[in-house]
RNA sequence: GCUCGCGUAGCUCAGUGGUAGAGCACUCCAUUGGUAAUGGAGAGGUCAUGAGUUCGAGUCUCAUCGUGAGCACCA
């Protein structure tokens, strides 16, 4: 005598153990033909699974995050069921839910093509339209064993034999003729999976391990509904859009090329990008007492040999060769800050020490890594290393992370992810130690007043850290800033101070860095802002447009005066339409075109028109001025001043 | 590094084994036009590189390099 009770807080009592889905029509059919599947007692079961005992259920239907999950869950096995049927000798690995959709792993000879694919999800669009009924049967685990045993199911095999305990019931999903083990919950009809979309084919390891067999993998995206799949598709096509490569081709910020992969060619304007950020950091570093040094960038063999890279990076490391010496070329820049720090003998007076470098660094990463300037082999790091003592490190990571929050807000990132990665199975330095640190991270973490998580047993070998993901206008991740606590270099490459009673200590050392590499994080803004770059960011943040030749000395004349007021200013003076000049600075995202005709002239005036297409009307050069410092001043905080950006 | 795809003019891209193409950009000529494209002409190529198949290769095969998606990696 069940009695089950909704999330509105009826109850309803049954004569005899009810399935889900005798729930829901019991309550309508209306919501019966929606339903998915359920949770009872918080926990999710198919809609076709027996309710024995009293519980609490929340039907889930495609309005649900779950129900969405479940259906994406479904079309890998829809996927499942087109593939076994156009090509038999599949066999199939794991189908598992992704964000935003699914993947099948597969095994099979044959190379899937492109067009394959076409038709692979045309079979699946055929399948799905029956509307056919996902039935369900928890069997013994040996029945499951034979059962794709008898189907040739390898890989289901080992899933069974290695992950699936021998008195485990598995359940055996049938769509038609097509069999599939999951832990569930599925859709009770193929009713549900009519949205979706086959994305694309790649290569993954089996369980993920290089050294196992590489399959075929086949990435599709699913939805609730048919509105949901296209604004996910439009979504894609936006982010397509603001490819930084693309961007930097068109806006003619940078280049790569044959000769060196990974190695970014700065153009001018992609350069001057670059330099308005660095002295942006060179100040922020200034302020919060960090100096700026300059190491070398290639360095003897012995010295990564005593700091421990050598032993575990040596074939990602650039070397070179002369008379006696083998070096590399630096990869990081922390064993060239200790060495700063050992000239000369160190007093406690002298803790916390800052050291920050722009520092150039080159990995040799693996071909298949690269990726436009977001993942390159030479880059710079906003890097920095805080010398100091145990006691000192909770107040170094919160005024830290206020520095970091303040960068942030200044390039436009108002949201931003807090983690913390605890000691690692394999570490150095004592538990004891760990517990201070870990400690003295969290406390700062609790002092910002804000949410923070925790990724077990990923800090670094050497220590805990923080790290900071940023997510931008399109709400995709990047993970930019980090705070590393490490105990183990400073001791290595002989760092020590004089403690107040005169005796010996080895500090403590903070690796951390906010931009992360000026690469990447150029690469981060580009897409963030479609290359419309905030005024004080843009390579060019005027333009002064003529209308015939007879303002071509106004035009140069006004352009000076914004050089000397410290802008950057072009003057365009080509004999072409307005319209067309117009059209031309406003794709290359100038974010202002000053437009003088004989009035302008006559009135010592400029007619000022934003990139967004807004007019501004004519006003005197002075007041144009003041709103350029006003846009440069608030730089790319998400603040209204002027209401001239859209 | 691995799997699959791609590499043609500065850019974006057509090109079916038989004479290398378009639009934009560039150069020149005309045009001096008020808020997203004025008209005309010209120039521009070792079809990534190397080997092979073929009477003949941008096109087919193989290798190399680069690149794209993903996997693995990321101090």
């Amino acid at each position: 005598m069940p009695v089950i009770s909704l999330p509105d807080g009826s109850q309803r009592s049954y004569d005899n153990p009810v399935t889900i889905m005798q729930v829901a029509e019991s309550i309508g059919p209306g919501l019966a033909k929606a339903t998915i599947a359920g949770l009872v007692n918080g926990i999710a079961h198919d809609a076709c699974d027996l309710i024995e005992a009293d519980a609490a259920l929340q039907i889930i239907t495609s309005r649900d995050d779950l129900g969405v999950e479940i259906i994406r869950h479904s079309c890998a096995h829809l996927l499942g069921h087109a593939i076994k049927q156009m090509w038999p000798e599949t066999r199939m690995a794991i189908g598992p839910v992704i964000e935003n959709g699914f993947y099948y792993d597969v095994d099979l000879e044959h190379t899937i093509t492109e067009e394959d694919v076409v038709a692979l999800e045309k079979r699946m669009f055929e399948l799905a339209k029956t509307n056919y009924a996902v039935i369900k049967r928890k069997v013994s685990w040996e029945e499951a064993r034979s059962t794709f045993e008898g189907r040739g199911e390898q890989y289901k095999m080992i899933i069974l034999d290695e992950d699936i305990a021998k008195d485990d019931r598995p359940g055996l999903y049938h769509h038609e003729e097509y069999i599939d083990m999951c832990r569930g919950p599925h859709v009770p009809n193929m009713g549900f999976c009519h949205h979706f979309k086959l994305m694309r084919i790649s290569g993954a390891y089996w369980r993920g391990k290089s050294e196992n067999k590489m399959l075929q993998r086949i990435y599709g995206t699913a939805w609730a509904d048919k509105k949901a799949l296209k604004a996910h598709l439009l979504f894609l096509e936006e982010a397509a859009k603001r490819d930084h490569r693309k961007i930097g081709k068109q806006l003619d910020l940078f280049h790569l090329q044959e000769e060196a992969p990974g190695m970014v060619f700065w153009h001018p304007k992609g350069w001057s990008m670059y330099q308005v950020i660095e002295q942006y950091m060179r100040g922020i570093q200034h302020k919060h007492v960090y100096q700026e040094i300059k190491t070398p960038m290639i360095v003897d063999r012995s010295l990564w040999e005593k700091s421990g890279h050598w032993d575990k990076f040596k074939d990602d490391m650039f070397t070179t060769h002369s008379e006696a010496r083998d070096n590399a070329v630096k990869p990081m820049n922390c064993p060239c800050h200790v060495q700063v720090f050992n000239q000369g003998l160190k007093s406690y007076r002298d803790l916390p020490l800052r050291l920050a470098e722009f520092g150039s660094c080159h990995r040799n990463e693996a071909s298949g890594a690269l990726h436009g300037i977001m993942r390159v082999r030479g880059f710079t790091q906003d890097d920095a290393h805080i010398f100091c003592t145990e006691s000192q490190i909770q107040d170094e990571v919160a005024s830290f992370i206020g520095m970091l929050d303040e960068v942030y807000a200044d390039f436009g990132f108002d949201d931003i992810i807090l983690k913390l990665s605890t000691r690692p199975e394999k570490r150095v330095g004592s538990d004891e130690d760990w517990d201070k640190a870990e400690d003295a991270l969290s406390a700062a973490l609790n002092a910002t007043g804000r949410d923070w998580g925790i990724l077990p047993g990923e800090g670094a070998f050497y220590g805990p850290k923080v790290e900071f993901t940023l997510r931008d206008s399109l709400g995709r991740h990047w993970q930019c800033g980090t705070i590393q606590v490490d105990f183990s270099m400073p001791g290595r490459l002989g760092a020590q101070y004089v403690d107040e009673h005169g005796d010996r200590k080895v500090p403590v050392m903070l690796h951390r860095a906010i931009l992360g590499s000026f690469e990447r994080f150029i690469g981060i803004l580009i897409e963030q802002h479609a290359g419309a770059m905030p005024v004080w960011l843009s390579p060019s943040q005027v333009s002064v447009l003529n209308i015939t030749d007879a303002q071509a000395e106004y035009c140069t004349e006004i352009k000076e005066t914004l050089e000397n007021n410290g802008f950057r200013a072009e003057v365009d003076l080509r004999n072409e339409k307005i319209g067309f000049k117009i059209r031309e600075h406003t794709i290359q995202k100038i974010p202002f075109l000053l437009v003088c005709g004989d009035k302008e002239v006559e009135n010592r005036t400029v007619a000022v028109r934003t990139r967004s297409g807004v007019d501004l009307g004519a006003m005197p050069i002075a007041d144009f001025v003041t709103l350029l410092q006003t846009e440069i001043a608030k730089k790319a905080r998400l603040v209204t001043t002027t209401g001239t950006e859209k």
